[in-house]
Parts: structure tokens; C-alpha cells; sequence
DNA sequence: AGCAATAAATGAACACCGTTCACAGAACGG
DNA sequence: CCGTTCTGTGAACGGTGTTCATTTATTGCT
């Protein structure tokens, strides 16, 4: 009976096709600009007919969230993978900072709108987006840590925080406050690295010309 | 002919009434339950009158966004005062924490609305409150520099930026992402201003007692 | 006091918005 | 072919910001 996997496939692909739309609206006119009305308008069906695929406007703000965050997080798996922590803490600030500047409607969408829509986020303790990608950063102070490069008697989760926040700041400042006229958001991210790690220690053994 | 005077005192008075009544509806029911119909509802106007002394929504959005800042502003100033540097920095922390996490709404709406609400905070270079506080936080790391409690080789505007961009990020981190269950603010801010202070030198002359 | 001029206030309207629901049409299973 | 189920919609409800002609109140002047 491949008659109704049909449909259903078609209908997915609407409601696929629904989001895609919706996406390219946030990210060129902003979240705000996203109306129910415009987007019907857009994928040419009535205003009601985006209530059969979605519960409500929220609804579809959070698919929009949960997936920004996830291209987010593709951005940071090359640099999450380097093996050197130091290189990784730098091109991982290099990477979410990009990230926050280029796509600015989708990073003020994940974390500088509702509350509500990043909850899905985070509501998963273990399983979320969101904790998940945090332990990205968590390892990285852990091998931080264990190298010996990292602020005495701090522990790694707090540094990680820490960490985030700061990127944060840097970008969402740069996003909301545009009179922040200061350094440009990657001298920001390297400064913020440069007071995160200790100086290698001098005379021990050379740390096998880390490169 | 004080009657004209009369007249513009009371125009400016149901201004600010205006003003006032705004505020706590942004404050208890945030800035997107700030209606121009129930404002003008809740101060018994029609609609229509609160344009004779508004351009529009967001001219009262703009003129809350600086009062905002002001008490801001007004809750740093105490620690600004502090002659200690380092206990200058950690009560302007603290300060500042706390009143985000106390004025969410007001927080939100200086530093996570519009871009254009802020704008006016930073667009007078040499006046404008935002340069100005600013120069709070760039003269606590200048006087850290003095008293070389600050990292090498990093100027202290930058430093400024770097911690302002934290404190940023702790508030806004904890005012949207509330799954962001980590440390409490105060021990985020605390680690902040660790991470940016050089540990004192220890044998070298005692820095003359920093007083 | 009465009148003209100025200022203050408003009601009604316009163009939007999210959302709901009774209804129509098509597609399906028997 | 018929009944059912699913897809889609038009129209409406209550809400929004904003504008403008019109009314109402107040003032200054004769």
C-alpha cells in the first residue's frame, strides 16, 4: 500500500518546504518579519492551511531554533576535532564567532529571543543539543586542565561557562549594541582565549613543540 | 504670563505619566505586552492622544531603553568608586549582575531588542552614556595595568571590552537559555574577574601598598 | 462677555497580525 | 458508486500600530 507513504511523504516535504521558506525569511528580514500570513502567501496555500502542519507560529520558531542550532554545531565539529586543546579552544572561538556575524537573524532566533524557544534546547539533560554540544567545550578545559594550561583551582565546567558566555557576549554585543565600536569580534575572541589559558610553563619539558 | 508655563509643565508631566506607566509594563508583563491601545487604556487616554507626545512605539521604547541605562548606570556608581582596583572591579561585577538578573525586562530591553533602541545609547562618540561608561570600565583596567595586576601585552580597552562582553553574556546567557544550569552568576562573574587578573607579584617590591 | 484662534483630545478608519472553525473539495477504501 | 477521511480554505474574531478629519476645550483679544 505505497498510497499513503506517498502522502505522507508529500506532506512531509510541504512541511519541509513550509520551514525552508520560513527560514529564508528570518534570515533575510529578520525573526519579526515572520508572519503567518506572508508565509502562506510565500508557499501559496491559505493562512489555515499552515495549521495543519504546525501548531502555531511558536511551533514553527522552534523547528527554525533547534535546527540553527544544529547548523551551528556543524560549524564547530572541525574545529572540535583538532587534537591540540589550545588550537582547538582558538578555532572553535574563530568558528562560533563567525557563525554569530554571518547568520546574525538565526543566532538572535537561538539565543537572544524567547526564552521559550531555546528551551528545547537545553530541557534534555542528556540527551539535548545543547548539553551535548557544552561538553564539546567542557573537554576542551578538561585537556586544557591536564596540560597544565589552564588557571589554577578552576574547575574546567566553570572555565567552559565561563567561556561560552563570553563568546556570547562578544557576539551578541556586536549583534544588539553596534556603537561597540571596539576591536573587531575575532581580537575580542582571541583576547578572551589569551585570558583563559595560562602561559605554558617555561622550563619544563618543552610540551613537544606543540604545533 | 505664567500660564504657558503651566501648560507645558502639565503636558510634560502626562509625558513622563506615560513614561511611568510604560515602564511597569515592561517591567511586569515585558516589552512586547506594551501596547500603544493598552497603554493608552491604562492611562486613560485614547490611543491616539499618546501620539501628541510620542512619534511612535518605539520613540517610548528609545526614551525607556536610556532611562534604563541609567539606572544602570546609577547601580554601578557606587562600585565605580571603590579606590582599590581589583575590589573596584569585583563590586562593579557584582553590581552589574545584579541588576540584570533583577530588571530582566529592562536588561533585555536596553541590550537584546533592536539594535536602533540601543543605538542612541552609543551613536554621541564623546557624550553619549554608553561612551561614557564605558570609560568606568576602561579606567578600572587602566589602574589594574598600573598595578600590574593585568595580563601582559593586552592594552586595557581591550580587557575592558573582553569583560563587559562576559558580563554580558553571563546576564543574557541566564535571561534566555535558562536550561544554561550552571554556576550561579556571581561565581560565573567571580571567575571573570579571576581569569582577567594577573596574580599579584609576589616578591617583588610590595607595589608601594596599593591604597 | 463674546468671538476668533489655538491647542488638546478623540472616534473612526486602514492595514496589518495570529488563530479558529464551519465548510467545500478531493482522494481514498470498501 | 458510496461513505469516509483527509486536505484545504474563506470568513471571521480580537488584537496590533498608526493616521486624520473632526470635535471639544482652552486661551488671548477686542
Amino acid at each position: 500500500m505505497g498510497i499513503s507513504e506517498r502522502k505522507e511523504r508529500q506532506k512531509a516535504e510541504l512541511r519541509e518546504h513550509i520551514l525552508h521558506v520560513a527560514r529564508d525569511m528570518v534570515m533575510k528580514e529578520g525573526f519579526d518579519a515572520l508572519s503567518m500570513r506572508k508565509l502562506a502567501e510565500a508557499v501559496e496555500y491559505a493562512p489555515a492551511t499552515l495549521y495543519l502542519h504546525f501548531e502555531n507560529r511558536d511551533a514553527i520558531a522552534r523547528e527554525l531554533c533547534v535546527r540553527g542550532f544544529q547548523e551551528l554545531l556543524a560549524v564547530l565539529e572541525p574545529a572540535a576535532a583538532v587534537a591540540d586543546p589550545v588550537e582547538r579552544l582558538s578555532r572553535l572561538t574563530e568558528a562560533y564567532l563567525a557563525f554569530g556575524l554571518k547568520q546574525p537573524e538565526t543566532y538572535r532566533l537561538i539565543f537572544m529571543e524567547d526564552p521559550r524557544l531555546s528551551a528545547a534546547l537545553f530541557q534534555d539533560q542528556q540527551d539535548g543539543a545543547g548539553p551535548k554540544s557544552f561538553a564539546v567545550l567542557l573537554r576542551v578545559f578538561e585537556d586544557l586542565e591536564a596540560a597544565g594550561r589552564t588557571p589554577d583551582a578552576i574547575p574546567p565546567a566553570r572555565l567552559a561557562e565561563v567561556f561560552w558566555a563570553g563568546l556570547h557576549g562578544i557576539v551578541s554585543l556586536k549583534l544588539t549594541c553596534s556603537g561597540f565600536t571596539g576591536a573587531p569580534a575575532e581580537v575580542l575572541g582571541q583576547t578572551l582565549v589569551a585570558t583563559l589559558l595560562r602561559p605554558p610553563a617555561l622550563r619544563a619539558k618543552p610540551a613537544r613543540r606543540p604545533r
